[in-house]
RNA sequence: GCGGGCGUGGCGAAAUUGGUAGACGCACGGCACUCAAAAUGCCGCGGCUUCGGUCAUGUCGGUUCGAGUCCGACCGCCCGCACCA
């Protein structure tokens, strides 16, 4: 008699064995084939969420069917466990930051241990350990030998809630990515990494990264934003020069003004000796710069009343203002405008009713007077512009270019979008920077038999501000070069630096440096790396910059550490509400009579289904489900329905689909005998099957493969019993094997298998029996369905045209008549064309 | 504004190079088993229909023997960047 699946006993006996085995560790010495799959290391909240399941098994399904197709699988789990909430924990609670995320990490761990992930936790990690972060501090005096350090004041974005510094990519429509918070501008001296240097090879290996979403690429592109153009010079009324940037020096003769930044050192020339100047100076820096603010803004100028003399031309003299819309810190801070072809200048000049001169001709006009509101942007010929009139615009960029840097006025220059990433963060949780400031001596490295440079354990959070800073002791310490008295840096690290090589970290860790090159080289690239898109650009552009340094600093032989990135959709979930519009938790709502409720009776409002948040209060907790259900279940349905690069909706329904399925292999688990006789159609079946699984999970496309499992299913247990339906059992508890995978042992095992079906090798197939002995064609009248023939496979054509005009059905609607044409595609189709 | 993606039943979605639209799952309805329920199984499930058909993949048009798929225009939603010279 078959019984029901017992998930609470056969996930704990599984992963048990598994650990016992070792199953799951990755051999360095293997003589396999390797593979790494890695999906994006959690941050020890406290919990795991459904977002951290679904990524975790998307991975945990490929990492198991790599290893069953036979590869060594390198599939390693951490802890990104450094950062602002353990020290908010600590300001709320009381609780030491460590004591607080490793407590987090202790749960955090049990949890991912109880969904069964095949990882080799002899390799987990934890960011916020010295035995890491000591390393991470080797390397980034390594970089700092290197020249790729450096220390710099200036203006940053200052989080007030965080208080702390925030990178330009932490900035989110004028606002902390964390907090939240408005954010400010302070000047700072602060330590840089150049990821500018590598700005375009960043770019360029964009290109080569096929196996990476467009859309990441794309935003990477944009973000770091290669401009090439002419830089020049500017004489002024007044014998000084601007300084100018443009992409467009074909329109030179277009240009009817200059203009620079309000905090361009111009700008502030000219406000010495014009209040009207400086009071518009002021309102500029009083805007917004918010994303809405941005979009209203006017375009808004004040004439300086000084003038600039066309490089061309030194009779034609330019107006100079100073412009609310120009940015100080890209390009140069100045540009000239050329209306006619632009729409920012275009708007400007109208406003201020300056000259709108055509130089480009967009086909139909040519004349010098340009009308309209609307700029012309597009190719063309070069109009009203002397020696350029006649060219098209990339031949007369390279004549503009080529003569500025004949008279030397200007060069052909590439402005980037890119900032160098400042990694300082006033913060205590964090990797001490190892560098100690001495009056005599500078900034000096902290020598490398001195690492790790250790957190201090005792520290205060009642007050804001960095605690480093504020320690009795700790940064008061001997210089390293001259012996006399130095202060330790008391910033840390930007904890993007941590996650910035944790990938090489797991691949090999020894003790005595960050990672041995030889191990280190044999994993890597990450063959498939799996994480929210969220991480598009931060994340992944600084992994990327920092695996580029340790290979130009000769540490490491990679140069792109991703091979293949996959960026999984959110897990979401209804929302819903009461009739005062209080959100309620799923567990407040139930069904009576098909209308949802609350316990009280009142009625709910269903509204969108959305992300998981508290403030939609429909955040479904997976630790309850899991201890209902069972592994599996969870991991079944979280591979179910949606495409994995889309939003999964959790619902009630769906894990209990899952729940049901897990039961139904069982079952035909159970209903083995000792049958005998073949049973040729699910013969065929069983290969079709294995070969679709398998291509699909090799794409990553578990909803298909999922969809084919359940036709599977259903057509064995449509099966009589036979020796060929016991083996399309055993093929298809191999088959699941990698998405369910303690149902899978427990199954092998009551099949009498030898060994760990985990170790199992992935089924064969036929490549012949893929291919159907009998086929159904289509018949259609003028490309409409109107029968249906099942024929040998590779009928001839006469033979189908006789047998589709002979059906009943076409019969009927020829009425006699003959058909004017005839299509016929053999194996597939026959159109009749009436 | 620029760039990208997506629109298919009540819902999540499938659909090699253009070749039987809606596989598979969820929800729902009916039936069987049961004292009853759960579990399980069977049947049905895009609209209309005179049961022959017919209309259906956001809208309109085009190419084709044949379009969810290709082309053009438009509408809607989502994401990223955003005064980048």
């Amino acid at each position: 008699m078959a019984e029901r699946f017992n998930p609470k006993a056969a996930d704990a006996r599984w992963q048990r064995v598994w650990a016992e085995q070792g199953t799951f560790h990755a051999s360095d010495t293997s003589p396999k084939p390797k593979s790494y799959v890695l999906e994006m290391f959690p941050y020890p909240s406290g919990r795991i969420h459904m977002g951290h399941v679904r990524n975790y098994t998307m991975g945990d399904v490929l990492a198991r069917y790599r290893r069953m197709k036979g590869m060594e699988v390198l599939h390693p789990m951490g802890w990104d466990a450094f950062g602002m909430p353990a020290e908010n924990a600590a300001m709320e609670k009381g609780v030491h930051p460590g004591t607080w995320t490793r407590a987090n990490i202790a749960t955090m761990r049990d949890q991912l241990k109880s969904l069964g992930f095949a990882l080799d936790w002899s390799r987990e990690l934890a960011t916020c350990e010295p035995d890491y972060y000591g390393q991470e501090q080797a390397l980034f005096l390594d970089l700092f030998a290197a020249g790729l350090v450096y220390r710099k004041e200036s203006a940053v974005n200052w989080d007030p809630v965080d208080m702390t510094v925030l990178a330009n990519e932490q900035v989110i429509d004028g606002r902390g990515w964390r907090s939240g918070a408005l954010v400010e501008k302070r000047k700072l001296s602060q330590w840089f990494l150049k990821i500018t240097d590598f700005a375009e090879e960043l770019l360029d290996g964009l290109k080569r990264l096929d196996q990476w979403p467009e859309k990441v690429r794309l935003m990477q592109e944009n973000w770091i934003g290669k401009s090439q153009g002419l830089q020049f010079r500017f004489r002024l009324s007044d014998g000084d020069e601007v300084e100018v940037f443009t992409t467009r020096p074909d329109t030179i003769f277009g240009s009817s003004f200059v203009a620079v930044a309000a905090d361009h050192p111009l700008a502030a020339k000219v406000a010495e000796t014009n209040p009207a100047a400086a009071a518009f100076i002021a309102e500029c820096r009083a805007g917004g710069t918010t994303a809405a603010e941005l979009e209203t803004a006017e375009k808004r100028g004040f004439d300086t009343g000084l003038t600039a003399a066309h490089p061309f031309d030194p009779d034609w003299q330019l107006p100079v203002f100073i412009a609310n819309f120009v940015l100080m810190d890209y390009g140069t801070g100045g540009v000239f405008g050329v209306p006619a072809h632009d729409q920012r200048d275009l708007d400007f000049a109208r406003k201020y009713g300056l000259t709108v001169t055509r130089v480009v001709t967009d086909g139909e006009h040519s004349d010098p007077a340009f009308e309209g509101d609307e700029a012309y942007s597009g190719p063309g010929k070069l109009v009203n512009s002397r020696f350029l009139d006649g060219m098209e615009v990339e031949a007369a960029k390279r004549a503009v270019i080529a003569r500025a840097e004949a008279e030397g006025w200007g060069k052909g220059t590439t402005v980037w979008r890119l900032r160098d990433w400042g990694v300082s963060r006033q913060r205590y949780w964090g990797t001490p920077i190892p560098i100690i400031h001495c009056d005599a001596c500078g900034a000096v490295p902290v020598p490398k038999d001195q690492l790790p440079v250790v957190l201090p354990e005792d520290v205060s959070f009642d007050v804001p501000g960095n605690p480093l800073d504020r320690h009795p002791s700790w940064k008061h310490v001997d210089c390293p070069s001259c012996g006399g008295k130095a202060q330790r840096e008391t910033d840390t690290l930007d904890t993007f630096v941590d996650s910035s090589w944790y990938f090489i970290r797991f691949a090999s860790q020894p003790d005595d440096k960050p990672f041995d090159r030889a191990v280190a080289d044999a994993w890597l690239p990450v063959g498939q790396y799996i994480g929210g898109v969220e991480h598009a650009i931060l994340h992944l552009l600084y992994a990327r910059f920092w695996t580029r340094a340790l290979n130009r600093l000769g540490k490491i032989d990679v140069k792109e550490p991703f091979t293949g990135l996959f960026t999984q959709g959110m897990v979401t979930h209804e929302t819903y509400q009461a009739p005062d519009g209080r959100w309620l938790s799923p567990d407040e709502v139930e069904t009576r009579g098909g209308k949802l409720v609350t316990a009280d009776g009142e009625p709910v409002t269903l509204g969108r289904v959305e992300k998981m948040s508290k403030s939609k209060k429909n955040v479904v907790d997976p630790a309850p489900i899991l201890d209902s259900y069972g592994a599996d279940a969870v991991r079944w349905f979280m591979l179910s329905d949606s495409p994995p690069e889309r939003d999964l909706a959790w619902s009630e329904a769906g894990i209990e689909g899952a729940w049901r399925f897990v039961n139904r292999v069982w079952r035909l688990v159970q209903s083995v005998d000792a049958a005998e006789g073949a049973d040729a159609a699910l013969t065929a079946r069983r290969h079709k099957t294995v070969a679709g699984v398998a291509a699909d999970i090799e794409s990553l496309s578990f909803n298909k493969a999922v969809a084919k499992l359940y036709e599977f299913v259903g057509a064995i247990e449509k099966a009589q019993p036979s020796a060929d339906r016991t083996e399309a059992i055993r093929t298809l508890v191999r088959l699941v094997a990698p998405m369910i995978p303690h149902l899978a042992e427990e199954a092998w095992a009551a099949l009498g298998q030898q060994g760990l079906v985990a170790n199992a090798p992935w089924p064969e197939f036929d490549a012949k029996a893929l291919v159907a002995d009998e086929v159904t064609i289509a018949v259609q009248i003028n490309g409409k369905l109107r029968d249906t023939l099942t024929v040998a496979r590779g009928e001839p054509r006469e033979s189908l045209e006789a047998k589709a005009l002979a059906a009943p059905n076409v019969v009927r609607q020829l009425n006699g008549a003959a058909p004017k044409k005839v299509i016929v595609v053999p194996d597939r189709l026959v159109n009749l064309v009436a």
